[in-house]
DNA sequence: CTGATCCATAAGGCTGCCTTATGGCAGCCA
DNA sequence: TGGCTGCCATAAGGCAGCCTTATGGATCAG
């Protein structure tokens, strides 16, 4: 394969020849009239043969320039329309990876949101219950759950992993609900859960067996959230994820007491990228509505054991 | 338009895509493993994005990335076939301009021992009374008659531009020409030649009258030459251009007078294309048949009058 | 004839790019 | 398991390629 002539005097030329100008080439690649003539001049004597004709207050291609531009300027042409689409794509789509329960729970319903605000944004959620390497996939922005030590990637704590009992004010009215074992008389949901022998435990109730009861397996917490809501017993539930209900009161905490796990959700991208707009757009977004919704009370914590 | 990025960077990304290894790529461009690192970390820069994804032992293009590498192979792919094409255009084409006496009278009938020793060199001629500029037509080689200085142009003198009269030995056979003025009683071919009042003025025959005499005006002296050798009359020719025909007898001089203008037969060509191989080819070759020429007999010259 | 325009050329400086050197990482092989 | 190897990243440093500035020539417009 001939190697090719130093690109940059293939770039002054593709110009130079468009242009039929040295002068307006220079000007479209911010350059010199000076140093187009110097890199027209290395092509030539690279090719060994002139490709413009210098007359005077113009130039014309000779023969073999004509022969030569429309291939190139063809080259840089699809060059051009293929780093105008990378870079288009770039700025446009926002790829995220995030956790399962993180999308279902909290991301999918406030999306729409985010794209109101950035309607020129485009954003692409692969939902996947591992941390995927930023190093091997090519996402913009993950959110994952850890303790947010990620070397090379800037963390931003969004809210800790923690749960609590919640269920609907309709199904506890009248009842005197004293200490945390009073919830066993009342319907758990997805009791396999085993937050709930942790959070039983936490509150001092030991041994709890809830292996008979019947065991609907919502599957998101979103759902058993709107089971407690419905009244159809009480959910064990990141109350992160239910800010505007437990503020209106649609979800009640029969007792304070939140378990935490060590680990957080946490929002994180390169550091590299953090000068992204629209990196920078989607973090500020998802700070500013956690910020908004952790106005609602703040609970009580236990933490949990490991 | 957008601008693209550093060319330098999209070439060290189009081979480091087609290698799938910053190491090969570097080998390929003649570079370091580290510079094709650098150029590649430019221009994910200047995306915003990672092109390839850093594997151990090896790298992967990203999905940007193999949006990006076929475009840019392809345009690459383009400017090689072009540059390849022109590179062999101009390594294998000759042009030539010339004056017509000389194509005619020399050029062609020996252009095909010069095709026999380069037959990897297409020759194309462009006849043409009048001298091209250089700066104006691109052409690799000019024959062009006048006194050699021509700024920029390296010139080789090939021979006078000299006339005299010669005609076939059986014409003159038996008869005794003593003096010039003995030519006016034999056939003067194409007397309305100027040369012919001119020789004659140097020969001391002042104020000849050769209108009443029927012109042929055959154009070529290639065809004057003929005519004579054929017995049809003398004919006024440049010496030169009959090397052959005078060393074998078949035309003779009648007398020694060589009328010579003050302008000659040159090849030239661009001082900077000296190091052309096809244009030393070709001057060589010239040069070397216009050696083997004159190694006929040297006529005696005299000095045509301005 | 003067000014404007466009290109060529020379001189000079700077910075962009490349090289060298080193380190990390992981697969490979004994 | 541990050394070896292949591949890439990174830092430091230097050099030359390339660009700028400045000037001149040529031509055209007015």
């Amino acid at each position: 394969m001939s190697k090719l002539p130093p690109m940059s005097a293939i770039r002054a030329f593709e110009a130079a020849a468009r242009h039929q100008s040295f002068t307006r080439a220079a000007e479209e690649l911010g350059m010199t009239q000076a140093a187009v003539s110097y890199q027209i001049r290395l092509l030539e004597d690279r090719i060994g043969a002139p490709l413009f004709v210098r007359l005077p207050r113009h130039v014309e291609l000779t023969s073999r320039g004509r022969q030569l531009a429309p291939a190139v300027t063809e080259a840089f042409e699809a060059l051009r329309i293929a780093f105008a689409g990378i870079e288009n794509a770039v700025r446009t789509v926002l790829s995220i990876t995030t956790l399962t329960t993180f999308a279902s729970n909290w991301l999918i319903a406030r999306l729409g949101r985010f794209q109101q605000l950035h309607p020129n944004i485009a954003v692409q959620i692969e939902v996947s219950q591992q941390i995927v390497d930023f190093a091997h996939d090519d996402f913009d922005i993950g959110i994952r759950s850890g303790t947010g030590d990620w070397p090379g990637l800037e963390a931003h704590r969004l809210f800790p992993n923690q749960f609590t009992p919640v269920c609907s004010p309709d199904l506890i009215r009248g009842m005197e609900l004293r200490e945390p074992s009073d919830l066993l008389k009342l319907p758990i949901l997805t009791p396999s859960d085993p937050w709930w022998r942790d959070w039983f435990t936490a509150a001092g109730v030991k041994d709890i067996d809830l292996s008979d009861r019947p065991d609907n397996s919502l599957g998101a917490q979103q759902f058993e959230g709107m089971a407690a809501m419905a009244g159809q017993g009480v959910a064990m539930i990141n109350p992160f994820f239910f800010p505007a209900d437990l503020a209106a009161g649609r979800l009640v905490q029969p007792f304070d007491l939140v378990v935490e796990a060590d680990r957080s959700y946490w929002l994180v991208y390169p550091k590299a990228r953090k000068r992204s707009p629209k990196i920078q757009a989607f973090r500020d977004w998802v700070l500013s509505e956690i910020a908004g919704d952790v106005e609602t009370t703040a609970p009580r914590v236990n933490r949990a054991e490991a």
